[in-house]
DNA sequence: CGGCACTTTGATCGTGGTCAATAAGTGTGG
DNA sequence: CCACACTTATTGACCACGATCAAAGTGCCG
């Protein structure tokens, strides 16, 4: 549906066949895409191609934060282990997300693939380094950490305010939009978690999440195919449950 | 206590007499701390000197974002209001922190004074051009970006995992250590915001922070010589709570 | 086919929310 | 200076949402 061939190779020139990346999401959204050839030629050269198993870490909490990640496809999620066990998740990052710039000399979050994910790992010195010659990256990174911003915010008061069932729908939404703005046509949606995972991602149990969208399936708001497949019946009342409306209104 | 004549005038420039505004924070921490004298005078002449009472609003949810707040002291919230009359606090924000920096056309929160609140206003466009003349700007801004990205993640953990005793001693402790930062000495610390305040910025209902700090005057972690000022007695037990060590430990 | 990880569903419990009453401040005007 | 109104804080009694504990059920891979 996308007109793929219209754009540039991008990231893949990194890649040992310039085209050889289809599922390289980051050239057509998030930091590349609004970025020039030369910007790009520059940040491919100076990036390391790698790639991640579902499961395994990019990078783990308290590892000296000397490097940064673009994501090129697929879905990772930061977490924040505690002392006492529990473990808490801060957001899904898809194609385009940059992991791991922080100002702090380690990361207070791990990263970890949930999907296959390859990526793009450069050296801090090595991205200040693009920054002075290419100042509308540094720009691009400064848009981009303004939108995760919002984002977390976003996610702060859900968690802050909003019911198990408001997060749940709120989380549905946001993850069916974010996997549209990606090219994904198919009404049906990958959900690319466990009910643990999104319990840690939206503070609640494994079990209210799986009981949650039981709810969900049997007022017809969605059908689930499978544990790890979603299509979404009912947008207009899931969409109204995440806005925070109550239970007054519909 | 803080030696104030060796600090540089900075924001000050913008006052009618330059050393007129002892409060001003933003000269010693935050976006300014680090600018050279140019690229202050600069941001001082762009920028409108105003000045905000309690309970004032800097700028509203839904309200054009056409201007950035560099807050040059005192305490400020920012604050979502959700369509059923829920409102939930996404943090609070002090001397040399920036407001209302986003990249969507309208406000996606609100910005309000909880004590009175000096600030310096400027338009987007100003700004823009500020960037173009002094790239160090930019980057402290991408800088405070990715700080303010961590400290928010920090705070989605607590609304995400903490009970409530630990939200409260998190928060607690954090103020501290933010009033500190400022240059605050005396051991007895502002609590710059209602009940109700603290519960919206915690997820809590007011009921609970108050049942929640009462505890810990019980147990001699703190002092209240009034509901808006706070000595924190055992730092040691309040910042194991924030740390999320569990209740098997100490 | 067996083992294992994940999911679903049920039963019960507890933290924190809700509703309510009282107390302590705070500012205003007589 | 006190009386009054109003806002905020504290405390208590009770309740509900979601957590916890437990047991089937399902699907995948060896």
């Amino acid at each position: 549906m996308v007109a793929l061939n219209a754009a540039r190779p991008l990231l893949d020139a990194a890649c040992s066949r310039p085209n050889a990346c289809n599922r390289c999401e980051a050239r057509r959204v998030g930091l590349c895409a609004p970025l020039d050839a030369a910007a790009l030629a520059d940040l491919a050269a100076g990036g390391m191609r790698v790639s991640f198993a579902p499961r395994e870490a990019l990078f783990r909490q308290g590892d000296p934060a000397d490097h940064v990640f673009i994501l090129g496809g697929g879905t990772a999620r930061l977490t924040r282990l505690l002392p006492d066990g529990r473990q808490a998740s801060v957001g899904l990052r898809f194609g385009g997300d940059v992991l791991g710039f922080t100002p702090d000399a380690e990361h207070a979050l791990g990263a970890e693939a949930l999907t296959e994910a390859p990526a793009c790992r450069i050296g801090r010195g090595e991205l200040e380094r693009l920054f002075r010659r290419h100042p509308a990256l540094e720009r691009h990174f400064l848009d981009l950490c303004a939108r995760e911003l919002a984002a977390t915010q976003d996610h702060l008061v859900a968690l802050g305010r909003f019911t198990a069932e408001e997060r749940v729908a709120a989380f549905l939404v946001t993850l069916a939009e974010a996997q549209e703005r990606r090219g994904h046509r198919s009404p049906v949606f990958d959900l690319p978690a466990t009910r643990a995972d999104l319990g840690e991602l939206l503070g609640l149990t494994l079990e209210t999440v799986s009981r949650t969208v039981s709810a969900f399936r049997r007022r017809g708001w969605l059908r689930a195919p499978g544990p790890h497949a979603v299509e979404l019946l009912d947008r207009r009342a899931l969409a109204a449950l995440a806005s925070g409306v109550g239970a007054g209104a519909g």
